[in-house]
DNA sequence: TATAAATTAAGTATTATTACTTAGTTTTAT
DNA sequence: ATAAAACTAAGTAATAATACTTAATTTATA
């Protein structure tokens, strides 16, 4: 019996990967969280095999998650989800410890092999960030890996500033953000002008810049 | 459409594979071979988008086989089939630089979604092997791997629209652009305008992944 | 419970980009 | 030499972002 803990901020994608999960034999959800805050909590309570987490959570990301939990408990897996194929999060989840990271794109069939893959100790890293790895593993051996850090920014991005960077950095307009977040057009404009300002930047290609730097996202 | 040479030693494997890839729209079995060595004259001459080769052959292996042409003919992709997930055979075929590497056992889904992704100049490495990947990218990096090159773009830009590439993605606008080069805003406008519809993009932070992936600047 | 901080969102004005079309001029290749 | 491609730049219209200010709520915290 594999016991799994959930963590995603949407309460539908839990539901849905829920009842994809008890439709299994052999794999029982037996707790859930939806920041990351909370993911760090129920794990310390609930003690499961395996956290299957997503990365773009309130609080705490998912990759700061597996990060923490790396340091303290060593026998929980983790296996990231993510919507997001992006370089900075494949290597920083691999960085993390991560034991898997599958994209949200992914078939029934991949993610379960992918969980019980985990589950009995090994590492399940979709193909379709093949490029990401290999071309990591290609110019730097991925010796870098563990050690790069962000350095520490003077500046102080609110939750919700944060959220927005990350569709910002999406490719997301102020419209498609507001629909995304459910307020007025008005408001994502605000909040995306007070975070270019706060990290002085003047164009999204500084933005891209500043983001990577620290990592904000 | 994928033109595509196939190469194994066992006739049944390369029937079955064969008329499962015809049985897709887009890609055509242009020559098969059954062992290394007419699998790289065979090539010479078909000239496939891809080189689906299996591990354990006569006269060469697959490895050798892929080194041999990554030596000669850059352009052309190799998707290694094996029915191994030894760490040898997967760390050899990545320095001997292959662009992908499945197993038998992968499902019919896997095995177009990778060779779709390794035509279009991605890698696709599937997830079974993700822990002797991910370890040798965590422990050693003591392996000598090749060089990466950018996949080939199917657009083409003209050298104007190369430069002000360029200047886009330093963040300038397109006044500031026009200023550069020393013309109107509009013609400014007109370049960048086409060489974003050319690289199929709609904003900036699909522009810097593109330009990254492409290494047009 | 004050009070500060964060979130929401309106108004106003300017500037920039997108998405075309048309068309003259220059460069390049056959 | 001539056709094709590239470069130039105008017009038009819509959409998006920048650069503020003001201000009502909601939330956190001292």
């Amino acid at each position: 019996m594999i016991n799994v803990v959930l963590a995603d901020d949407h309460i539908l994608v839990r539901d849905g990967i829920k009842s994809l999960l008890e439709d299994q034999e052999g794999v029982h959800v037996i707790a859930e969280a939806s920041n990351g805050k909370e993911a760090l909590e129920v794990v310390e309570r609930a003690l499961p095999d395996v956290l299957i987490v997503d990365i773009r959570m309130p609080e705490m990301n998912g990759i700061e998650v597996v990060a923490e939990l790396k340091k303290t408990n060593k026998t929980i897996k983790t296996l990231v989800l993510s919507m997001h194929d992006s370089e900075e999060y494949v290597l920083n989840a691999i960085s993390a410890g991560a034991d898997g990271y599958l994209l949200k794109g992914s078939s029934k069939e991949e993610f379960m092999k992918a969980l019980h893959m985990i589950a009995e100790g090994g590492k399940y890293f979709t193909g379709d960030i093949s490029s990401i790895i290999i071309n990591s593993m290609i110019n730097n051996g991925g010796k870098q890996l563990e050690e790069k850090e962000a350095p520490e920014a003077t500046f102080k991005l609110t939750k919700r500033e944060k959220q927005i960077l990350g569709l910002v950095l999406d490719g997301k307009s102020n419209k498609e953000i507001a629909e995304d977040l459910d307020v007025s057009k008005r408001t994502a404009e605000v909040h995306r002008f007070n975070l270019m300002k706060k990290l002085d930047v003047k164009n999204l290609i500084e933005l891209t810049k500043v983001a990577s730097k620290y990592r904000l996202v």
